[in-house]
DNA sequence: GCTCTGCGGTTTTTT
DNA sequence: ACCGCAGAGC
């Protein structure tokens, strides 16, 4: 036996040495479970398995890395490194590439991102005169997503009158006309979805004995981490290729399935046994994370659910502190009392920022984290929300990046063929569009022949499409030779953007100049950390094919500054933290409102505050408030159910008398608010008393986050209504309401 | 065709 | 508060 199997305990060793056969790996929170994989595959190879042969599907790109490295270090880079390890999503579109013959597309086929998909859907809806009320373009991406999940292509669903009725039933009758039209604009763009990268491979599975064999040869041994959040399309695709040897090795823990919004599936983990009658089912229960309170509040609330797989996870880990509970006024008072917590333990603990982690259910939460952390000057890291990615400037840049590699994107022309404005506004557009819709021609093909085409458009409108089409055709020519940042600089410089958004002297400008300076930065790391990877150039559309698939947690993050990490549930899945701080535990927004109809949504619900809890090592902090500013509006709030279920021996409540509030609020305010649930008028007292802003006056030179520097010339109201005229120094006067407005004092 | 303004939806989670 | 969009006015 290998020596590093030493390693792991007896029953981590078991599915690490079990070689042959279907196996499934039930690891609860903290046991190991990657290092059971890291090792099974370095076993694998050690044993002689070539590691071509190996497919590892992970969830995040960032685990396969850390995976593949750990793998290195003990069978060498040469063997980790030609391992088939990354997400579903990545490895299949590299799969789909190579087979995009097969499919009628090219190998150049464009990812469409989820933004990309609701501005096609909403310009279907537009041309087929759809009413946009009834029709939301979200809640037809939402049931297109689904139904490619379940494989149910265009043509099945009009042969399906079930769920054609479906769709006459909440008023959509022309839904299916909108998929169609979807699927054949999207097909034409030479562009697929998120869902297509999995639709596409099990058609190209199904559909070409050859290839299934091919691949299914190749791969001879399956690993699938995080088992429990496949959809029903990647079980296919796993089934259909662990058919021939059936060395399939799936991981997963019941009990953390949280993604079936977006297909995800429970049963395919409950249903293992049944799909491989002859496989052995290993668990891991022990638990090397986090302390007895952790492990045992966590399982007390687990109990509450019914659908699920037994298991009895425990530690012998030390019983460590309690739960603490503490319950704030305002969702900004939980902010403080979070910052003042993290600075304290920071202190009394020798510990750096980056043992804290603040997790919340929904993304609106960070800004009040995040404002009481940036008055405390503690640094922090925020992870999803809207990533640098989705950022206008840059999905612009991108758009022709996208548009060079491939001409037949339409979404990406659509961006672009007015960015910077030059002159062809929607009604040409519209013209285009139409053209390219009636014969069935790209839209790149409509511009690159306007000259021949009658559309009714005046010389000068011809002239600028025309030098629109020369730039881009220039850009494609430059893009044989030149690497990603090559083109990137090239790009920029024929565009001008920089200095466009430069002669606009708004703080927005500034910010969109710094980040568009951060993407060519990018780019360039880019193509420099490729110069290690066989057979790559650092091109362009290796560029794109990074980062259209990238996930939240997979950006390069400048580690050198430790920062705090915030981030949803959802996110925090596979991470650990010494300290966890779970905020917003309140009925209607953990479990969510929308998730209380049904006994399994609430279930999913329950599972994602499981993960939350086990995400910690050390200890957990759950806070709630007793209001909290939702849509611009002030709620009043009771403590989630959530917190009652963990049994009370592992809680430390925190009441008012030891409460440490900051100071901003008086000793009056807090006897005024004792009663759980107090009145409107005694509300409003204590909002009209204790404003939630940093106070300024007349002459008070102030930094605002949008405006940058200016001046206050006068005050209104009082409270929370106060209003400040400010003179600022590159956007002229504003009238700002402090209770809203991000703002710090600089002097006065 | 461009730009400003006001309005309405927004906040469940993401590859 | 924030964003995207539609409509008005230039």
């Amino acid at each position: 036996m290998n020596k590093f199997l030493s390693q792991l305990n007896e029953s981590q060793k078991l599915p690490a040495v079990h070689k042959d056969g279907p196996i499934m790996v039930i690891a609860g929170a903290g046991s190991g479970k990657t290092r059971v994989l890291t090792y099974r595959i370095a076993n694998l190879i050690e044993d002689g398995v070539d590691p071509f042969s190996i497919l590892a599907l992970t969830f995040t790109n960032k685990a396969a890395r850390e995976m593949k490295s750990r793998i290195s270090e003990i069978v060498g880079e040469s063997n980790s490194r030609s391992i088939w390890m990354g997400t579903f999503h990545s490895i299949f579109a590299r799969i789909l590439r190579t087979e995009s013959d097969y499919l009628g597309y090219s190998s150049n086929f464009t990812i469409y991102d989820t933004q990309d998909a609701d501005r096609l859907i909403s310009s279907i809806i537009k041309e087929l005169r759809l009413d946009k009320d009834l029709y939301k373009y979200k809640n037809i991406r939402n049931r297109i997503s689904s139904l490619k999940n379940n494989l149910i292509t265009v043509k099945s669903y009009l042969n399906n009158p079930e769920l054609v009725q479906q769709d006459i039933d909440s008023r959509r009758p022309m839904f299916g006309k909108i998929y169609q039209n979807y699927v054949n604009r999207c097909f034409k763009a030479s562009a697929m979805d998120f869902d297509d990268l999995l639709l596409k491979t099990n058609e190209l599975l199904n559909k070409f004995p050859e290839i299934l064999n091919k691949y299914q040869s190749r791969f001879k041994y399956i690993h699938v981490d995080e088992y429990q959040d496949t959809n029903h399309s990647q079980y296919l695709i796993v089934k259909a290729l662990a058919d021939k040897n059936e060395n399939l090795c799936v991981v997963g823990d019941d009990a953390q399935s949280i993604y079936s919004f977006r297909g995800a599936n429970i049963e395919n983990i409950l249903n293992f046994k049944k799909d491989y009658p002859d496989s052995s089912i290993y668990r891991l229960e022990q638990n090397y994370r986090s302390t007895q309170n952790i492990v045992n509040a966590a399982n007390s609330v687990i109990r509450n659910n019914v659908n699920k797989l037994e298991k009895k996870v425990w530690t012998e880990n030390e019983v460590g502190d309690k739960i603490t509970v503490n319950q704030s006024i305002t969702d900004s008072e939980e902010g403080r009392y979070i910052a003042s917590s993290i600075f304290e333990n920071k202190n009394n603990l020798q510990l750096e920022n980056n043992s804290f982690a603040v997790l919340y259910r929904t993304n609106a939460q960070s800004r009040s984290i995040e404002d009481a952390l940036r008055r405390k000057n503690i640094s922090y890291q925020v992870y999803g929300g809207l990533s640098f990615y989705q950022r206008k400037e840059i999905k612009d840049i991108l758009a022709y990046f996208r548009l060079i590699i491939n001409t037949s994107d339409e979404e990406s022309f659509k961006r672009i063929i007015n960015y910077p404005t030059r002159g062809i506004g929607q009604t040409t557009l519209d013209k285009l569009i139409l053209y390219s819709n009636e014969k069935n021609i790209t839209l790149f093909e409509v511009v690159s022949n306007i000259e021949n085409i009658n559309l009714n458009l005046n010389s000068g409108t011809k002239n600028k499409i025309k030098s629109f089409t020369i730039l881009i055709d220039a850009l494609r020519v430059l893009n044989n030779d030149l690497n990603a940042f090559e083109m990137a600089k090239e790009l920029i410089n024929r565009i001008k953007i920089i200095d466009i958004l430069k002669s606009d002297q708004s703080q927005e400008s500034v910010s969109r100049i710094e980040n568009i300076e951060e993407l060519v930065n990018g780019i360039k790391d880019f193509v420099e950390g490729q110069k290690d990877v066989i057979n790559a150039k650092g091109s362009l559309t290796e560029f794109l094919e990074d980062v259209s698939l990238i996930s939240e947690l997979d950006k390069n993050i400048d580690e050198s500054t430790k920062r705090v990490s915030l981030m949803t549930i959802h996110l925090s899945k596979g991470l650990e933290f010494n300290h966890v701080y779970i905020v917003g535990v309140e009925e209607d927004l953990f479990p969510s409102a929308l998730s209380m109809t049904n006994r399994s949504d609430l279930e999913e619900e329950r599972r994602l505050f499981y993960v939350a809890i086990t995400r910690a090592q050390k200890k957990v902090t759950i806070t709630y408030a007793q209001t909290r500013y939702r849509w611009g509006k002030l709620n009043e709030c009771e403590p989630s159910r959530f917190i009652k279920e963990i049994d009370d021996s592992y809680l430390h409540l925190i009441t008012e008398k030891n409460n440490f509030f900051s100071n901003s609020l008086s000793k009056n305010s807090l006897r005024i608010l004792k009663p759980k649930k107090f009145s409107k008028k005694i509300n409003n007292n204590f909002l009209n008393h204790k404003a939630d802003f940093i106070d300024i006056n007349k002459g008070d030179l102030i930094i605002h986050n949008r405006f940058g520097k200016g001046k206050v010339i006068s005050t209104e109201g009082d409270g929370r209504d106060k209003k400040a005229e400010v003179s600022f120094e590159t956007s002229g006067t504003k009238k700002i309401l402090l209770t809203f407005a991000k703002y710090d004092l600089l002097a006065n």
